[in-house]
DNA sequence: ATAGCTATATGACAATTATCATAATTTATA
DNA sequence: TATAAATTATGATAATTGTCATATAGCTAT
């Protein structure tokens, strides 16, 4: 078991205001987890029993609509935490995630986060961040989805998908998406979907190898997501 | 200036759990304000010295897309706060806000309010309740948003309008807004929501007078927001 | 009360997007 | 490696939604 005070992830997340004790606190009680790419970290409607700090790896965030299409609202990466919506509101999850690549996490029981987050300012104010923070981007997808077309969201969408997690060695955007998860973050039809890329790509704003995506104009997308 | 201890409103949300101090703390720092229907109370990218307690009416939490269109994302009503994701994230507002009708409010310090996270612990994990509740109805609106067709989401509108601000004596739902208002909820053309209310009608599905909408069926209402 | 404005309503048409069909390509598996 | 299965791609067409035009109803201010 690996001590937390020593572990450089928490710095990513609002577990670095902790104090020593806290981290102490948490090492021996902490449990250690590895999921394969696929694997369903959790589930729609169940409870949770604490948060997860993610150490690496890429997992999707999704909801289910009526007619049975799934809408992915959400990417975690290494550095994020998951869960804390449902911890912190007391509430049954929301959303289900599923990991998008191989991925190693801590699972810390959720009496560990309300004591400190009863006890220590610091990690308090954070989270309130957070959840804030989510809940601030949650509102602008809301404009976006309602107002955008299907083609400005998916200029939307590569821009974000390039900034959130960066570029491989070759320019090409670092996450693996099927065409289909990409028409589930927009909410549209996979063919629309895979059509849109075409055009992109005849339009040379973007370069498609296989699943790879390189974006090559930058500022026409941004032009494209504003309506133009 | 009335004391917040003898107050009924604040039973109606976070400021119930508070103690007399700090109820007396906030009675006199807080300030009573009016608003007429239509009035600014606030705009994106402002920043927030406090939050505000509304003892009377409703309003509106839009958002400015590019194109200049606007998304009401939220509506506030009596008894709700006001301000908050702004204040616990400290960060600008990203929505702005219109009094619906005529208005009462109380607006409370941010110090007030931090001063009450820290120290009462009830207080802390009630707000960490309420953001994380936003967040969570944020998320299914994304994915009704992406998903749903216009008619669903009409259908999803009226239910919720109905359940959120009930019905007056003759069963019409008790909030009054303009056709192009409702299309801003749903996400569509002004003329398109007129038409698919008047589809609606057609149906016996609801009943129009003017800009009173009175649900006939809430059962085929429900139905259609879920695709059938 | 009436002129002028705004909101609501509806038709006609265009643009966008979804659906279904089928082919080409990639990936997984025996 | 060969074959099956899944994914990606593209065409054809239908359904949905947006835009523009115009009519009507309702409200506001002199």
């Amino acid at each position: 078991m690996g001590n937390c005070k020593h572990c450089i992830i928490k710095e990513l997340n609002s577990l670095r205001t902790l104090t020593n004790e806290e981290l102490k606190c948490i090492s021996s009680h902490k449990n250690e987890m590895t999921f394969k790419k696929g694997d369903v970290i959790f589930k729609e409607g169940m409870m949770l029993n604490g948060v997860y700090c993610i150490s690496k790896g890429k997992c999707k965030l999704t909801k289910l609509s009526p007619n049975g299409k799934e809408q992915i609202v959400k990417f975690i990466k290494t550095g994020d935490m998951l869960g804390y919506r449902s911890v912190l509101g007391e509430e049954p999850v929301n959303l289900s995630v599923v990991a998008l690549e191989d991925m190693d996490a801590c699972f810390i029981p959720k009496k560990d986060i309300f004591d400190s987050i009863q006890h220590n300012k610091d990690f308090s104010k954070d989270m309130f961040k957070v959840v804030c923070s989510d809940l601030k981007e949650a509102n602008s997808t809301i404009a976006d989805m309602a107002q955008k077309t299907v083609r400005e969201r998916l200029a939307d969408t590569l821009l974000f998908l390039d900034e959130t997690f960066g570029e491989d060695k070759e320019g090409n955007i670092d996450i693996k998406l099927s065409r289909e998860e990409i028409a589930n973050v927009i909410g549209t039809a996979t063919e629309s979907a895979i059509r849109l890329l075409s055009d992109l790509k005849k339009e040379g704003v973007i370069c498609l190898m296989g699943k790879k995506i390189k974006i090559e104009n930058k500022t026409a997308l941004r032009k494209i997501g504003n309506g133009f």
